[in-house]
Formats: structure tokens, C-alpha cells, sequence
DNA sequence: TTTGGCACTCGATCACCTAGAGTGCTAATC
DNA sequence: GATTAGCACTCTAGGTGATCGAGTGCCAAA
């Protein structure tokens, strides 16, 4: 009977539909007028009754009409979601942010808040922090005092990361300036994680063809690249502050819970992580997530392309009820403007 | 009558104490009890009328007690606040955070978690970005593609900024490697808006009489020194979500403006600002503050001292009824901590 | 298969009451 | 003159019960 089903399907789309418009649970009479489709409230009960024997949707109690389950909404994305292109002029306005050449971190921090502002959910960008993916271009020793020394990293693509190391003693400026120079000849352009490894082969090799001035370098640079970086990729978060304004996330204790899975950043970067590998936008649905604190949350992302390579991610979180048609076209166009600006910035 | 004006204040000091243990509002007899005073409920209800005709406190409504108003707590922590010292454990167990020579972003970092964590309020960090205060150390140009250039900036305390640029033409690396030598040489060790200073002086001068080498450095740096910066001081603000804890904020739409100013720090920084003259910790109480947003909440801040200079500021932010006594203390060794771990980093 | 009808359930709202906490005032007491 | 006991009063919190309206589920008729 994929007629019946058809309509069931329409129903729900309806409902859904509805349900993230105005928030409020929909009973069989106004679904009967909002669907058009010239049915009694009756046979409208008994399409919902199937619907919640699927799962899909659910009372909150008993005269209380239905409101999409997580399944619901889960079937209403996948089949029935009609995307909404965005209109030209948003479009248009959102690009003149992307002003390609800009320095990548304001450029990414940009972004965060574009997200945020445009869909008053919060918004969210991964910062790639990934060195395998990233080329080595120059570093600099700059000499402190207490022979500790300031080591400054330089990637193709116009980031710099910079760190205070502890040296055994201390260095000349003269000697600073030769060995980063005689590091920069040998290993310019080399992907950093390369580096890391013939980093650790040069250790290895016999001590006496090592020059005095390679041991300097390697002593600098061992710190810099073997030792483990506390921070993987960054997570940029902005407009939380936003999420208070939804009634389903009203409860303080949740709220709290979600605002310190932005602090930890940890589990939603490993979420966003995941959804690296898969090209264009992906959407988990409450619980679908895995954590617990974003029960009631849909996560809205996509990956971004520079030059070719998947470097991070970015999109929304917001509650469940949250106008998808909308949004998952403006994660998507975000994600390729950004990927764009980030682009072409190396040489 | 001194003794009566006494007995008034011990009872309000009674009162602020007791309100910032319970949080419940105080009534005569309970007052009676806790003051160890032996007077009759009647006795202190006499008392609190005229704390209340004084402004000191007040009740929520008739049959509710009395609790501080602003001018109370402001006359507590005047004149009737006995701060405990910190005990040793945890002196010792926050000293061991502040490693002198870490990175100074990190050290802020930890400085602003380890506020919120120990206080359970959101913990405040003013970054320095004074540029009147730093001094030059060191610039270096990296070349990127399309004629911009990446200025890197060091200044003497080991912080790094950077900046990407345009510029007029292709300059090649021996270029830029020469530019980069030449500013040094000129500009090393001076403050940096003395720097600013020379260069617009610099440039004033006839064009003839000024190399290449120098027009170049002129125009890399140029945009990195006199072009406003659009960021100031900086802010880092950890553990907002402690204050979701709180019942008296537990208003959504107080908490909703609260998060919106952390968001857009440019009120606190201003706040924070205004404290840096005084010397020792500075306490706003309520509308003290001078921000609707922060009406509920008190600002307990200490500036930080750097080589005798002092560079920025810390603190925490609470509700109004906050156990002052601990706090106190806590954030003046936090600033001296931090200052001290500053310190010496530079040569 | 659809529909009208009907009994039923549940939440929201309101009026109403009560208990308890605390006050302010007055008159008596030390 | 300061302190206190006593008392009437006020206000909130919390509970009860009634009512209303929205919505359901199910059955029998169309």
C-alpha cells in the first residue's frame, strides 16, 4: 500500500514542518487543515496513531497532540526535507565577508560568527591544526633570557605557531640565526610531518658526522615537532548565548551541561572530526551524536576543502527543532567560501 | 551613641556573612540566635529598621527577612569584612601552576581556568596588548603568494604577533631577508610606540635621501604598527557556566545579557581597564559596575604587575553574594603569582 | 476506508484556603 | 531610655478542588 505510506510520509512532513515553525505539538484538527488535504480530524488520528507505532512521532502526554521523535526527524531529513536555495542577496552579503588573503585565524574566527549571526544558533569551526597536512616554510630562534629560547613556525600557508623552549645552554644570536637558517635549507616545504620523521631518523644516525650545528637545531626544533602538542585542532565556538533563547533548551541544568561541552571542546571536536571524511553536509540529530549533553541539539556540519585537502569542519548546533531547510544550505555554501578564502593564500 | 552605631554594623556584618552562607533571607529571630548578642527578636527588628531607614538592607517582601542591598555589602567589605588568609595547601598547590618561562599565552590561559576552577565563578584574564608598554624585538617577513607578505613581530617578552599584509609589488626573499635585518638593526630594543613614532618620522623625511632597503621595511611595516589594530587589550573569560549554579541568576534573561557581554568583552575590558590604576584588588558591587548586564553580579579584580609595570589585569565575576573573604585574598596572590611567572622572561 | 460521535484523559488555570514566617506597633518592664 | 512581650497584620508558599479545553482512542455507521 505505498499510497497509504505516501501519505503517512506526507503527514509527517507536515508535522515536522509545522512542529519547527511554531513549537508547538500538533493535534489532528490543525494537522487536518494545514495538510490541504480534505481529510476528517478521525482519519488524521488514526495515520498518527500508525506514525507513533513507527516511532516517528509521540505525545508528550496524552491531550497534548504529537511532535516529532528523533526517528522522526531523522526519515524527515533523509526523504521528505524540500532544501530552500538561498536567495541571492544572502548570498551575496555573506560572501563580502570572505575577503580571500586575509589572515586564516580572523578569517576562521570570522566565519564562527557569520554562522552564529545569520542562524542565531551557535556556530562552529574547527581549526586545522593538522601537521601531517601542513608544509614546514621557516622557523625562527629568537634567544630568551635563562637560555630558554622563543622557537616561531612558520607553514606555507601563512600560520605561525610559536613556543618557548628550554635549551641545555645558552646560544649565541649569531648561532640562533645559522642554525635556523641551516633548518630552513634542509627541510623547506617538506610536509611537517615528514620533518617529525627525519627529525627522528638525524637523531638516530652516528653522533660524530653530526654537525655542531645540526645538534643545535635538532635540540631546538626536538621540542617543537616530537614532543607532544597538548592542543590537536582548535575549536572555534560562537554565540552560545543564542541557545538560551530556545524554550526546549529552557532547563538551566541542560543548558549548563551544553555550555560546558563547548568549554571541554573535546568530545564535539572528536564529533566534528568524524564528519570529516564525508563530503558535503552531515547532520546528527539529538542522541545520534553519542554525547549526552547534546540530547536535544542538532549538529549541522561540513567539511572544508583548501586546495584540494579536507583540512576541517564547520557548521551549527541548535536545538532539534531547528529550520533545517535553511540551514543546511548556508552550512554548506559557508564551508565552500571559507575552504575558497583559505585557498591559495600559500604560494 | 557609638555603641548603638556598633551594634548596628555587627548585626549587618552578621547579616551579609550569614545571607552569603544560606542565601536566605534573615529574619529577626534567627538573627537573634546567630548574632550570640542575647537581645529579643523585638530588640533586633528595632536594629534592622534602621538598617533598612540607612539603605543598607532590605526585604523582599513583607514577611521575608532582610537581605544586603549593594550599599550593604559595599559598608561589609569597607569596614566590616574580615578577610581570612589563604590557607598554606593552597598557596603551595596554586603556586605550583605558575612554572616560571612557560609561554605567556599559556600562562594566561591557565590563570583564567584555574580563577574559575578554585573560586567556582568566571575567572577574567586581561591580555596586555599595550603596545605603549612592549618592547621591539624583532620582525621577519615571510613572502606568500600574490605580493602579500607575512609580518611576524616579537617583542622583547617573548610574545608573538602577525600580521598578513599587501604590498605594492613581488619582493624577493633576499629582499625581504634584507628589509627584515635593516629594522632590527634600527628598531631592536626600542618601545614600540616609540618605534611608531620614528617610523612616521621617517617617513616625513625626503624621499631622496632614503634608501630602498628602507622604503621597503617602511612599507611592511607600516601596516603592521600605525594602522589601528582593531583588537585592543585582549579578554579570556573561563567558567562562565559556574554561574548557571547560582539561583539568584537564575533567570534565563539575566544569565542571556550576562553571556552576551562575555561574548563581546568590550564593556569588561573597560571595566577591567578602569582598575589598573589602583593599586591591590578593586571590587564592583552590583550597579557599581556601571553595566545593566552585571547588575546581579560583583567583579573582584587585581592588576598584575610585570618588571614593576603594571600590564594588565585579573579577577573573577559572581553574583553579588559571593564568599568575599576567600576571594579576596585568593585573587591578590593570583595577580602577584601571575606577575612574578611573567617576569624575567624577556632578557 | 472514512467519518461522526462519544467517553475519557490530562494539563493549565483559577479561586480558595491554610500554615508559617516575619513584621511593625504599642504598652509594659527593667 | 532601652528592651521586651504581645498582638494584629501581611505576605508567600503550598495544597485542594473545580472547571475548561484540547486532544485522544475506539466504535459503529456511512
Amino acid at each position: 500500500m505505498p499510497d497509504l505510506l505516501r501519505r503517512a510520509e506526507f503527514l509527517l512532513k507536515i508535522l515536522v514542518e509545522r512542529y519547527i515553525a511554531e513549537g508547538q505539538p500538533l493535534g489532528s484538527r490543525t494537522l487536518a487543515k494545514q495538510s490541504g488535504l480534505d481529510l476528517s480530524p478521525a482519519t488524521i488520528r488514526n495515520a498518527m496513531a500508525d506514525l507513533e507505532d513507527m516511532g516517528l512521532v509521540k505525545s508528550p502526554h496524552t491531550s497534548a497532540g504529537r511532535v516529532p521523535t528523533q526517528l522522526g526527524y531523522r526519515v524527515f531529513i533523509d526523504s521528505l526535507l524540500t532544501v530552500r536555495p538561498l536567495n541571492a542577496e544572502t548570498i551575496r552579503q555573506v560572501e563580502g565577508e570572505f575577503v580571500v588573503g586575509t589572515d586564516p585565524q580572523k578569517l576562521v574566527e570570522t566565519t564562527s560568527l557569520l554562522l552564529s549571526e545569520v542562524t542565531k544558533l551557535a556556530g562552529l569551526v574547527v581549526v586545522p591544526r593538522r601537521e601531517e597536512q601542513l608544509l614546514f616554510r621557516q622557523l625562527d630562534f629568537v634567544g630568551l633570557s635563562g637560555s630558554r629560547v622563543l622557537v616561531i613556525l612558520v607553514t606555507e600557508d601563512g600560520q605561525v605557531q610559536n613556543r618557548i623552549i628550554d635549551t641545555e645552554r645558552d646560544y649565541s644570536p649569531a648561532e640562533l640565526v645559522h642554525a635556523a637558517n641551516y633548518f630552513n635549507d634542509k627541510y623547506g616545504g617538506v610536509a611537517i610531518s615528514e620533518v617529525k620523521h627525519m627529525l627522528l631518523a638525524d637523531m638516530q644516525r652516528t653522533t660524530e658526522e653530526m654537525q655542531r650545528m645540526m645538534e643545535l637545531a635538532l635540540e631546538m626544533t626536538r621540542k617543537m615537532f616530537v614532543e607532544p602538542t597538548d592542543e590537536g585542532d582548535d575549536l572555534l565556538v560562537s554565540g552560545e548565548s543564542n541557545l538560551m533563547d530556545f524554550p526546549e533548551l529552557g532547563d538551566i541544568q541542560k543548558l549548563r551541561k551544553l555550555f560546558d561541552a563547548f568549554a571541554a571542546k573535546r568530545d564535539l571536536l572528536h564529533l566534528l572530526d568524524r564528519s570529516m571524511r564525508a563530503g558535503g553536509v552531515k547532520i546528527f540529530i539529538g542522541r545520534e551524536s553519542g554525547y549526552e549533553a547534546l540530547k536535544d541539539c542538532s549538529v549541522v556540519v561540513a567539511p572544508y576543502v583548501v586546495d584540494g585537502q579536507v583540512v576541517g569542519t564547520l557548521g551549527v548546533i541548535g536545538p532539534t527543532r531547528m529550520p533545517y531547510e535553511h540551514i543546511i544550505p548556508f552550512v554548506d555554501v559557508t564551508a565552500k567560501l571559507l575552504g575558497g578564502a583559505l585557498s591559495s593564500i600559500g604560494r
